[in-house]
DNA sequence: CGTGATGATGACCACGTTTGCATACTCGGC
DNA sequence: GCCGAGTATGCAAACGTGGTCATCATCACG
C-alpha cells in the first residue's frame, strides 16, 4: 500500500541503507547520490513508517500531556502551548485527560509509556512518591507542581499570592478570606501557604481559610453564602473559576461586589475580562507555561545526559479590574444594612 | 530494557507464539497453558510493545483529532468528548492544533496520517476537494462540517438557527442582524444560509447581514459600532464568544442589553451563563458532539466494510438567560433618546 | 489395535527501518 | 605504479510482534 524505503530504493537504483541514509545522516552521501534518493522519495511521496522506525531506535516521536480537565481553560491553554512547541519541534502530542481523579494519573502515564518518549503532567493530583515512581519509568516533566528534584516548570505562589494580598491590604481591607480549591491540588496548598505567610507579616491583617471547594464555578457558589457569614471584606479565590461562582453567587444574595466584597481571582483567564464585574485577578501567560514544559522535556529527551534537575519558575502579573475597590467605612457598611 | 514477549515465553517455558496467542486469541490455547502464560506475564509486567505490534498489523490503535484553536471552549469539550471515548474504546489520541489557518489542516493530516488509524477533523476550515483528498488518504470523520457523502457528525443548524430566530420573533423583534464569522467556515455560512430561509418564510421581518469577523471575544467588540448602527433591536451572534464581544462593546457604548439590543449566542458554552447579562444562547451538548465523532470514527476503523457514509444529527436546544427581552416600543425607544 | 481427526504448540518468516561491518572504489604520496 | 588512507555504498542482522504452517499428542471410532 504505502511507499517504503525499499521502493524507493528500486527506484533510484541503490540499496535500502542508501535510502536510509539520505535522510538520517545526509552528509556520509555523495552529493549526486543523495540529491537521486531525495528526489526519488519526493516524486514517490515516500514516508518513513515511524513505527519501523520506533521499533530499532526506540524513539516514537512523541509526547504525552495529562491535564486533570480538558474544559477548564486553564489547561486548555497550556495544553496549547505545548502542542505547538512539541510540533516546531518535531513531536506530535497525545492527550489524557484524568478527570481531576488522581488515582486515574498514574494508570495513564503508564498505558501510554510505551508510545511516547516522555510525558509532561499538567497540575498533577497526585502524592510526591507516585509521581517520583512514575518518574523512574519515563521522562517526566512537571508543570504547576514541584516534586522533589524532578524537572519542572513552576509558577511562583508565593509572588502570585503577594501581588493579590498587598492589592486588597492596599485598598484598605484587612480580613481576607481564603476559597480554596482540591484539598489534593499542590498549588491550593501552596496557595494557602503563601497567604499565611504573608499575612503573618502584617499584625493588623487576618486570613480566613475557607476550606476547599471544586476547582470550578459550582466551587464558588458552593462558597458565597460562607464567605458572606465569614465578616471578611475581601476574598481570593483559588483560580478564576471559583471567583466567577462567587461573584454569581453574591450577586444572587444581593452582597455588591466590589462595594461590598472585593473578590480577587487566580490564572487570568480570558474570560475574566467579560464577567460583571470584571474580575482582578493574579495570572501567568499560560500559553508561555505549556511552552516551557515542551521546551524542557524535548530538551531532555535529546540531551539526556544533562542534569535532569531543572527548575524553570514563570512569574505572576496582577490584573486590576472592577471586581476589587477600597473597604467601605465602618459607617457605610452601617448605612445599608 | 523493557520486557519482551521472549523474556515471558523463556520464563514461562513456552514459545513466544504462546505468548502472542495468550493475548490475541486466548481460546486457542490450553486452560492451563493460558494461566500460567498470563501470571508470568503479570508478574514480569509485560507490556506489548505497539510499535511492533503497529508494524505488523499496520494499526496504531490511535487516532488523530485536528482542531482549529485549542482554547476555544467549543473546541475544548469537543477534544474532551473525543479523548474520553476513543480512550474507553482503547485508542490513544494526538491532538493538533490549525490556529484557524486552514491551509494547515492538510499538512497537519498528512503528518499524523502514519501514526493514526483514522482523524477526527473538528469545524475544518478547508474547502470540499481537499477534504475529500484527505479522505481517500485515511479514515477520515467530520465534527460540524458536511462534505459530500463523507461520514459526519452534524449539527442542525437550520433547527438551531430557527429556535433562535423564533424566540426573537416572539420577543417582538422584527429587525434582526447576523454577525458572522469566519468567511470560510462551513458552519458560518450554513447558519447564515439558514437565517436567510427563515426569515423568508415571515414578509414582516428583516435580516441584516452584517458581515464576516474573527470567530473571538475581539470579533464581537469590532461588531459592535455596526450592530448599533444598523438599527437592528435583535442580533444573533455566530458564537457565543462573538456575543461576549457585542455584550462588550455594547456596554462600553452606553447601550442596554436586553432593554435596547437583544443578543443570542451559539454554543451555549459554560461561561454563557456567567456573562453580564447572562447570554441567551441555543447550543448542543458539546462533549456529545465529540463523543459522537470518536464512535462514528471507532466503528468504522472496527468494521471497514460498512458503508462509509454515516450522517450523525444533533439537535439544538434554546437556554433563555438576561440577554433576550420584549421590543421596546417606538414610544419607549424614544423616551430614552 | 490401528487410523484419521482434532487440537495445542512451536518454528519460522514478514513487517520497514536503522546500523555496524565489510567491501569496493578513489585519490594522494612516495 | 603501488600502497595506504579515506570514503561511499551494499549486506545483513536486529527490533518485537502476528500469522502461517508443520508437528506432535491425544482421543474417538471403526
Amino acid at each position: 500500500m504505502a511507499v517504503s524505503a525499499r521502493d524507493v530504493a528500486r527506484v533510484a537504483g541503490v540499496s535500502v541503507s542508501t535510502v536510509s541514509r539520505a535522510l538520517s545522516r545526509p552528509d556520509d552521501l555523495a552529493p549526486e547520490t543523495l540529491a537521486k534518493v531525495l528526489e526519488t522519495a519526493r516524486m514517490l511521496g515516500y514516508r518513513p513508517n515511524p513505527a519501523a522506525r520506533g521499533l530499532i531506535t526506540g524513539r516514537t516521536g512523541t509526547i504525552g500531556l495529562i491535564v486533570p480537565d480538558l474544559e477548564n481553560p486553564f489547561f486548555s491553554s497550556v495544553t496549547k502551548g505545548v502542542q505547538a512547541r512539541a510540533r516546531a519541534a518535531g513531536y506530535g502530542v497525545v492527550i489524557a485527560d484524568s478527570d481531576e481523579d488522581p488515582s486515574q494519573e498514574a494508570d495513564l502515564v503508564r498505558e501510554m509509556s510505551r508510545q511516547v518518549d516522555g510525558v509532561v503532567m499538567c497540575s498533577p493530583r497526585s502524592p510526591d512518591d507516585v509521581l517520583a515512581a512514575l518518574a523512574t519509568e519515563t521522562t517526566l516533566v512537571l508543570v504547576n507542581r514541584r516534586c522533589g528534584s524532578l524537572p519542572a516548570v513552576l509558577i511562583d505562589n508565593l509572588e502570585g499570592v503577594r501581588l493579590a494580598l498587598e492589592h486588597l491590604r492596599a485598598l484598605g481591607h484587612r480580613t481576607i478570606a481564603y476559597v480554596g480549591g482540591p484539598a489534593t491540588s499542590w498549588s491550593n496548598r501552596a496557595r494557602l501557604t503563601a497567604a499565611r505567610a504573608i499575612v503573618a507579616e502584617h499584625p493588623d491583617t487576618e486570613l480566613v481559610d475557607l476550606g476547599s471547594f471544586q476547582p470550578y464555578v459550582s466551587g464558588g457558589i458552593a462558597a458565597g453564602d460562607l464567605l458572606i457569614a465569614s465578616g471578611a471584606s475581601a476574598a481570593l479565590a483559588y483560580n478564576d473559576l471559583v471567583a466567577f461562582g462567587l461573584l454569581d453567587r453574591l450577586k444572587q444574595r444581593g452582597v455588591q461586589v466590589p462595594d461590598d466584597i472585593s473578590v480577587v481571582g487566580v490564572d487570568n483567564i480570558p474570560m475574566s475580562a467579560l464577567s460583571s464585574p470584571a474580575l482582578t485577578s493574579v495570572g501567568i501567560p499560560l500559553v508561555n507555561c505549556g511552552r516551557a514544559g515542551a521546551d524542557v522535556l524535548v530538551s531532555l529527551l535529546r540531551h539526556p545526559d544533562q542534569p535532569p534537575t531543572h527548575h524553570h519558575d514563570l512569574s505572576f502579573q496582577l490584573v486590576v479590574r472592577d471586581s476589587t475597590a477600597p473597604r467601605r467605612s465602618s459607617e457605610s457598611l452601617r448605612d445599608t444594612a
